[in-house]
DNA sequence: ATACTGATTAGAGTAAACTCTAAGTCAAGG
DNA sequence: CCTTGACTTAGAGTTTACTCTAATCAGTAT
């Protein structure tokens, strides 16, 4: 059972980030006897997944609504399932336009190197 | 040489956009004689450049970088390679992530709809 | 005893990227 | 002539996701 502080440390986020999910009801940690937050292993594990998420732009809000359903409990699994099934779809959506970037990107690296390359001659020249 | 509102309706995006980018440097169209913005094909073309750019979370601030460079002229070449080559590298970056996260999200998704199956045939069952 | 560390709260402040409002100009059509 | 619709501006407002502040308390170290 860690601390508020652990916890940061831990996932590279700050307590203020963690306060911050517990007010968006995101997380709700465990409280010991002074009614400091303790958080155990499946806190953390969905604490990290959550991270993933973030990782891949999905909004605090669509976590939320995955966090609520959870709460929920079992007869909201179809939901959950949608849910992640949507944010796929937008990941691999995702992707493409990445990977397309990417191209576009190199093409146009390419391209000032080469004429980098031909100013560098075209100056020797002179 | 399109008017502002055509060139929204052609990219898709809001005239105060437009102007919000006028105004934060991203492009300076042309004016007409009675002072209206007006956007030839290179103006299209950048901007098209630069919503590609955003779609791949590159931050205004950059953009604004990258404009202004441009503006600079010529000696600023490098400086323009070594900023598309550092978006590039954060993009494949990301790319990694989403992979990877599509991947566990892949998993969940299985486990998801293997639990329900099997919710269904207890059900069916009982 | 007192200072330091790390926790608590409500609520204020911030940065990014829009998004909208108010008040106005101007040309074309009925 | 009047209305409609597109344009203009400066500047205010909004949303998201934090991020920080102030005031307080409990436990340990000197």
């Amino acid at each position: 059972m860690r601390t508020i502080g652990e916890v940061a440390q831990l996932l590279g986020i700050s307590t203020h980030t963690l306060r911050y999910y517990e007010k968006e009801k995101i997380i709700t940690p465990d409280r010991d006897e002074n009614g400091d937050r303790r958080y155990n292993d499946s806190h953390i594990r969905w604490l990290q997944f959550v991270i993933k998420l973030k990782e891949t732009q999905m909004p605090i809000s669509k976590i939320k609504q995955y966090a609520s359903l959870f709460l929920e409990g079992e007869h909201t699994t179809l939901a959950r399932l949608s849910l992640l099934v949507e944010h796929k779809r937008y990941m691999e959506q995702q992707i493409k336009t990445l990977i397309d970037v990417d191209d576009m990107l190199e093409r146009k690296i390419v391209a000032y190197k080469d004429f980098i390359s031909k100013r560098a001659a075209k100056t020797l020249a002179d």
